[in-house]
DNA sequence: CGGGCCATTGATGCAATTCAACAGCCGTGG
DNA sequence: CCACGGCTGTTGAATTGCATCAATGGCCCG
C-alpha cells in the first residue's frame, strides 16, 4: 500500500529493478538516528513505516523540528554533501535506504523518477512555509490546536469529518514543544486547557481524542 | 549576468528558445503583486531584477513572510491549480513571465531545466527550514541580526569579509517584522541596540551599514 | 523498592506585544 | 511658499503571554 504513493511506486518495472539494485532495507528504533546534521550526507530513502523527525538546532542547544516524515516520503537531500538537518526515528520505523550517489545517477537516467521528486519537494516547501506563518505569528493556542489537527489527518484519523476521532502521539510533549516552538510546559497547559474546554480528551499519555473538531478548528485560526 | 544562474541560464540553445516562445517581460512598481493567495496560479517566472516577497496570512489578517526572492530566483509554484502565498514586489521589479501551463509542458519536454528546477526547489526547502529554526527558537536580537547578515550577502555586500558595508534595505521596519515573526517596534528598538553597541550603523532610515560583522555574527547565534 | 523519564501544575520573571505619543519626510494643494 | 495629512520610524509606559524555576505524581523497568 506504500507503493501506490512512494516514489518507488509509479514506476514501471524497468525503474523500479534499478532502484531495488541499490536501495536496502533497514530498520530503526524509536530514538535511532540516521543522519545527524552536519555530516556527510550519505543515504537518501523512501520512508516505509513509523515517523521520522527532521530537525536542526542552534549553536548552544536549543531544537526545532522542521519536518516530520511520514510512510511513502522521501527522506534525504540528494545534491548536498552535507546534511542539513537530523533525521530521527519518532517511532520503529521502516526504510529503504539508497546510497546517495547511485540514487542520484538513477535519478539522472529516469526521468519520471525525478519528476516525482520534484513535485513531492515542491510540496515539501509549501508545506515548510505553511509552518513558517504558524511559528511566526500563531499563538500557543493556536499552534497547539493545529498541531492536533494536523496529527489526526496524518494518523488516518482525518477524514471522518465529525465524528471523535481517536489517535496515540508519537510524540513526547517535548518533542511537540520543538515542532511548535514552545516549551514543554506552554504544551501541557494548552492541551489541559483545549481539553478543560471540552474539545479534545487526553485519556492517557500519548492518547488524544478529538471531541470537537469544528471548535478546535476555530482555535486553530489561520489559514489552514 | 542574471543569466548565468537563471533558469533561462545554463539552457542549450533550443531549450532558451522555447523558453523565449512562452516568455513575456514584465516590471512591477514597489508595492505591486503579481499573484493574490488563493487565486488560480496562472503564472511562473524567472526574476531578473528586483526584490520579491513571498507571504501568507492568518484569517484574521496577520501576515508572514515566508520568503525573499533575489534576481535569478525562480517564481511560483509549477503543478498546484492554486497559488499558496502571494507574490509582492519590494522593489521595482523586472521578470520574465511564463503562463503556468506552457511552461510545464516545457519541463516535461526539457530534462535539464527539470533537473535544474528540482535543484533549486530543493535548496530553497533547506532555506525554508533555516528560517523554521530562526522563527521557532531565536530571540528578537538573534532574529535582527541575522537577518542584518542575510541581507548583506544577498545584496552583494556579503564577500568582503570584515570591511564595512554599507546597503539600502528593501524592506521597511513592518515589512522585517513580517519576515522575523516580531512587531515594528521590536525591530527598530533592537535595530538602535545594535548601532547603541556600535555594531551597525543606520544613517537614514532604510541605510545600513555593518561596522562588525563578527559581533553581529555572535549575535545572530544559532547554526549559520 | 528505587531511579529514570514523562507529564502536570503552580509561582514568578521577563521579553516582546500593545497602546500611545511624537518626529522626520514627502507630495499635494491651498 | 508653507500648511496639511499620510506614511515611516523611533521611543516610552503599561500589559501580557510565554518562559523559567520548582515541586509533585504517574509509570515503567531494573
Amino acid at each position: 500500500m506504500v507503493r501506490d504513493k512512494s516514489l518507488c511506486g509509479s514506476l514501471n518495472d524497468e525503474e523500479l529493478i534499478t532502484l531495488n539494485r541499490i536501495g536496502r532495507p533497514r530498520r530503526l528504533d524509536r530514538g535511532e538516528t540516521l543522519v545527524w546534521a552536519g555530516d556527510e550526507a550519505l543515504h537518501c530513502a523512501n520512508l516505509l513505516s513509523g515517523v521520522l523527525k527532521l530537525s536542526a538546532s542552534t549553536a548552544d542547544g536549543r531544537e526545532q523540528i522542521v519536518g516530520l516524515l511520514y510512510p511513502s516520503d522521501f527522506v534525504g537531500r540528494p545534491f548536498a554533501e552535507e546534511a542539513e538537518h537530523s533525521v530521527t526515528a519518532l517511532t520503529e520505523v521502516e526504510l529503504c535506504v539508497f546510497p546517495r550517489k547511485p540514487f542520484e545517477a538513477a535519478l539522472e537516467n529516469h526521468v519520471r523518477m525525478e519528476r516525482l521528486l520534484l513535485r513531492r519537494t515542491l510540496a515539501a516547501l509549501d508545506e515548510a512555509r505553511a509552518r513558517m506563518l504558524m511559528l511566526g505569528r500563531k499563538s500557543a493556542e493556536e499552534k497547539v490546536a493545529s498541531f492536533l489537527l494536523d496529527m489526526a489527518v496524518h494518523l488516518g484519523c482525518g477524514k471522518a469529518a465529525e465524528t471523535e476521532a481517536s489517535f496515540d502521539l508519537p510524540l513526547t510533549r517535548s518533542q511537540i514543544a520543538d515542532v511548535l516552538g514552545l516549551t514543554i510546559e506552554t504544551v501541557s497547559r494548552q492541551m489541559t486547557k483545549l481539553k478543560r474546554d471540552g474539545l479534545i480528551g487526553l485519556p492517557s499519555g500519548r492518547q488524544v481524542t478529538i471531541r470537537n473538531r469544528r471548535a478546535l478548528r476555530e482555535r486553530a485560526e489561520a489559514a489552514a
